[in-house]
RNA sequence: GGUCCCAUCGUCCAGUGGCCUAGGACACAGCCCUUUCAAGGCUGUGACACGGGUUCGAAUCCCGUUGGGACCGCCA
């Protein structure tokens, strides 16, 4: 049991759950679970001026839609608690006055600080980074407590993962050269070093460290751009990390399967949007409709859209029309609002741009069409064809007309499985609006 | 400035001395399919930063240069 991996995310409870906070929150998932091992949620809250409670409420809920469960943490409990780095304090004092005991450190006013020796080398052999070396001279004084008693991020660090029994510090890599700092206060203490994975940087477009500039950058804002939890974890995981040659898309489970700590790549990884549509779409088209549905009808009603106007089937059915269409949730939802209701297609299309000469051809054809004997796809399609080579037009020039009537868009899925879907009635009644039946004469 | 880290197509990855005239994916371009758009199929453009070594042999090892980045807070 004591040798069962351990190893936390430790966010600062101070702004929402970054996508940075996300990736390295992942990565430890990762690990925990590929070794069955403990993944620990530590807040660490030591900043009195900027951490909230809510932040940190936002952040959980962040994971928990990236689907990050945590075996430990403030709210769950467990046997090495408290979780939250305010609710430590005696700890943090208790070895701060042994420092000073010892000599190791000295007190300044309310605060101490560790005293740096020189002349140590500083090793750690990092699982991603390899060898890494440090002389002790190049560092300074570190404050381990602050004045207002609180302990600082550097010593906090190393008394929770060590009281933890964190095995692997996986975290950015943007702490390497704070993990020497760390190795000294370590060695005062007479601590074994956990073993340390730091991760690549996510950078923004710009190569720069992604920040608020780069547009969405907290993952609630992909959730309500659309983006599916799974793909985000799906994309997430494929930066600084790879499944093998030819396995970009897959699910949680085979991550968990297939992640290895020593196959995180050192180069820092750009942030690109287009594989994330790409990713998304992926995962969107592998859903049942019904799933899919659920994704997709909180953004209909955003829109404004009668959904409670339908039935569960036939919404289902309509994304099973749309056939992939959309990268995202919010983008299907765009993209089949006629579906729901014709209101839509007149905002868009007046039927205009049709003469009466075109007017008078449709009127015959599509007078034929609404009578045939069966409303299923293939039959209108077959008869259509039929017709345009019968009386010399082109199969667009009367395909066409009926997209924009049914659907207000020159774009949308085959238009006969929308006339099919949409159901004989309603396409008499849309044609209709627009003169393209005839009404009795 | 000091210390540390990084360096393969525009982007994400594969590659751990010979299988590499460097592979896949996204994006991009073209073609096919076709009632539009997606999807799908096919084809193409496109990279080992540079210079020295080591070696029979280097994208892979070593050194240097250049270019990026991180840290150097009583922030985390």
């Amino acid at each position: 049991m004591t040798d069962t991996v351990r190893v936390r995310f430790a966010p600062s409870p101070t702004g929402a759950l970054h996508i940075g906070g996300g990736h390295t929150a992942l990565f430890n998932w990762l690990w925990a679970r590929h070794m069955g091992g403990r993944f620990i949620l530590r807040i660490e809250d030591t900043d009195r001026e900027r951490s909230t409670k809510e932040y940190e409420e936002t952040i959980m809920s962040g994971m928990r839609w990236l689907g990050l469960d945590w075996d430990e943490g403030p709210d769950a409990g467990g046997d090495y608690g408290p979780y939250r780095q305010s609710e430590r304090l005696p700890l943090y004092r208790k070895y701060a006055d042994q420092l000073v005991d010892e000599g190791k450190a000295y007190r300044e006013g309310d605060a101490v600080i560790f005293k740096n020796p020189e002349g140590v080398k500083l090793i750690f052999d990092d699982v991603v980074y390899g060898h890494i070396e440090v002389m002790s001279e190049t560092l300074k004084d570190t404050v381990l407590i602050k004045s207002d008693g609180m302990p600082t991020y550097n010593y906090a660090v190393v008394i929770d993962d060590h009281c933890m029994g964190i095995t692997h510090v996986i975290r950015g890599e943007d702490h390497i050269s704070n993990t020497p700092k760390q190795l000294l206060i370590y060695d005062a203490l007479g601590w074994d070093y956990p073993a340390f994975g730091h991760l690549p940087m996510i950078l923004g477009k710009d190569k720069k460290k992604l920040s608020k500039r780069h547009g969405a950058t907290s993952v609630y804002e992909f959730r309500d751009m659309g983006y599916m939890p799974d793909s985000v974890f799906n994309f997430l995981a494929l930066l600084g990390w790879s499944a093998g040659e030819n396995n970009e898309i897959f699910s949680r489970d085979e991550a968990v399967s297939l992640f290895e700590l020593s196959r995180v790549t050192k180069r820092a990884a750009v942030f690109d949007m287009e594989k994330l549509n790409f990713i998304n779409q992926e995962h969107l088209k592998r859903l049942d409709p019904y799933t899919r549905l659920d994704l997709v009808e909180p953004f209909w009603r955003e829109m404004g859209l009668p959904v409670d106007d339908h039935s569960r089937e036939y919404l289902a059915q309509s994304l099973v029309v749309l056939c992939g269409r959309g990268q995202t949730a919010k983008e299907a939802a765009g993209y089949s609002d006629y579906f729901l209701t014709f209101e839509a297609v007149k905002g868009r299309y007046d039927g205009s741009d049709v003469d009466d000469a075109g007017r008078g051809m449709l009127r015959k054809f599509y007078g034929e069409l609404l009578g045939l004997p069966e409303w299923k796809a293939p039959p209108l399609e077959e008869f259509t064809r039929t017709w345009s080579e019968g009386h010399s037009v082109k199969m667009k020039d009367i395909a066409m007309p009926l997209r924009m009537a049914l659907t207000g868009m020159k774009v949308s899925p085959g238009v006969f499985e929308v006339a099919e879907h949409l159901g004989r009635d309603e396409c008499r009644r849309r044609l209709a609006h627009f003169g393209f039946v005839g009404s009795a004469e």
